[in-house]
DNA sequence: CTCCGTGCAAAGCGTTTGCACGGCG
DNA sequence: CGCCGTGCAAACGCTTTGCACGGAG
């Protein structure tokens, strides 16, 4: 997925385009790596300059909605990215520092769970720590 | 680790014993399970009335950073746990209706992580689903 | 012209903190 | 009798929501 098939799923879902929205999955698409709202609202309101957190936060839902963007919590505070290709299942080393991430191509669950009586939906595998840059 | 020993951890760390204190505790090795501070508040409130969420998150403080108890976050809510045996390494299935675990003791780090560069600090496996009861 | 997208403001939720008092040691 | 633990209240950080306006289609 890349920014044009993101903004052309919007508008097939009855979304409009806004120049905000392509501002907003440009930048997911060009870092590629878990951004806080707050990241979101820095890179754009240089641009724009009454942007505030509303609008972030409404179509952050929106992408996730649509499953553009991914999501995950770190201390209390939801993170996005740019949804990696969803037929290659992985999981995530992030930096705690820039949240930068390496995909991990091992997923765990095979081997983990053997479990009887426990109806599985979901299940989070990641490593933090500190990439090459943040040492 | 039980509550006597967890309660002699407190004295000799210099925290006082307070009934307040002993029955969080014995809250949580009873229920074995993560709870939220607001199941902690709706538990002892019974018994104290004017308890409120000041007195649980301090000593839920304490408790954590003496290693009493386990910390995990799910949907921007802090969950406590009465710390496991801590020699033994282990993930957990986490039913999102009760918050009852099951221990999972395969840890996928051994398998996962061959990457040059990236400094470990922590890791999160956790699998999510319903148990037996509440399906 | 009709809604959707937006900014503004305020509220929401879980959590944390300053203060003064009361109780443990 | 000193200091820690507590309740009260207020503030906090992140997120969500009601409202009215302006811009996309």
């Amino acid at each position: 997925m890349n920014v044009e098939q993101a903004m052309d799923k919007l508008k097939s879902e009855g979304y409009k385009y806004t120049d905000k929205r392509f501002d907003m999955l440009t930048l997911f698409s060009d870092e590629g790596r878990y951004l806080a709202a707050k990241d979101v609202l820095e890179s754009l309101q240089v641009k724009y300059d009454g942007m505030s957190f509303d609008t972030i936060y409404r179509n952050l839902s929106v992408f996730t909605d649509l499953g553009i963007l991914e999501a995950t919590e770190l201390d209390g505070e939801k993170r996005f990215r740019f949804s990696c290709d969803t037929n290659d299942h992985h999981h995530h080393l992030i930096c705690l520092e820039c949240g930068k991430t390496k995909h991990i191509h091992h997923c765990p669950m095979e081997a983990a769970v053997s479990e009887q009586g426990f109806q599985v939906t979901g299940h989070k595998f990641e490593v933090y720590g500190y990439c090459e840059q943040c040492q």
